[in-house]
DNA sequence: TGACGTCTTGTACAAATGTACGATATCATG
DNA sequence: CATGATATCGTACATTTGTACAAGACGTCA
């Protein structure tokens, strides 16, 4: 199933992959049809890209009619929290306090978030 | 003061940046020898990350003896802001709760910490 | 059936990244 | 002052990344 040994994910790539996911399954097509207004990359570069994302192990496809259509090859749960830990290490050693912190001080997270996320760390 | 236009910062780069940041300002030695025992560069390498950086206009430096000490030259708060919004839109379209959430679930954050961000937010 | 649109595949290519060697300059010390 | 230790500087170089064009396959509709 979802194999460990997956290379780094580059920027580009994790921006395209998180549009799978968020489609649970796409075609090329599909993915620029979701990329933010404000992004603009050609059709071809998100080929490469999804098609790298497939090499790498990250995703996989089937044909529907000639085209592709990529799906999710790795759990998400597991990359978000690869990616995440790699770039607390980076940025923070490793420290997620401050991350929050930042995005409590900077609006990021009002109350009501914060209410919620009591619940869950109490549940635990 | 801290202007704009601060090029991307790759992976490498934050990390060592993050260090200087840590030690306020350090030579490419120390930067050296506060790296992770882990994470194994060398010498030259970091020198390199340091230059770059430097370059990019994320540090300076002024002379100590025949030695560089690296120092920030852009406000730290700052380019966090900015490295946490870019990881954000990539991984999780922006929106922090998803981020946070999994922070929480992976006990990376415990009752007493949100207990603490509560307090910032209300005071918010 | 033949042109048309839609897709994939192959390939390209400059720039950025990660990593580092070798030459050179300088400082302390015997 | 010669020697070693320590630093920087210039440069290198294989990969990865971002971005994309061109050629070929296939299904469709007039």
């Amino acid at each position: 199933m979802t194999r460990k040994n997956l290379p780094a994910l580059s920027p580009s790539e994790t921006e395209i992959l998180r549009l799978v996911w968020q489609l649970d399954k796409a075609t090329v097509q599909e993915v620029c049809d979701s990329l933010p207004a404000k992004r603009k990359i050609a059709y071809a570069t998100v080929q490469t890209l999804l098609r790298r994302l497939e090499k790498k192990g990250y995703l996989k496809h089937r044909l529907r009619g000639k085209a592709h259509v990529f799906f999710a090859a790795a759990r998400r749960e597991h990359v978000i929290k690869k990616s995440v830990g790699d770039f607390l290490d980076r940025l923070f050693g490793g420290d997620p306090i401050p991350l929050v912190q930042h995005l409590a001080e900077h609006g990021k997270l009002d109350a009501d978030d914060i209410e919620k996320l009591k619940q869950l760390a109490d549940k635990k």
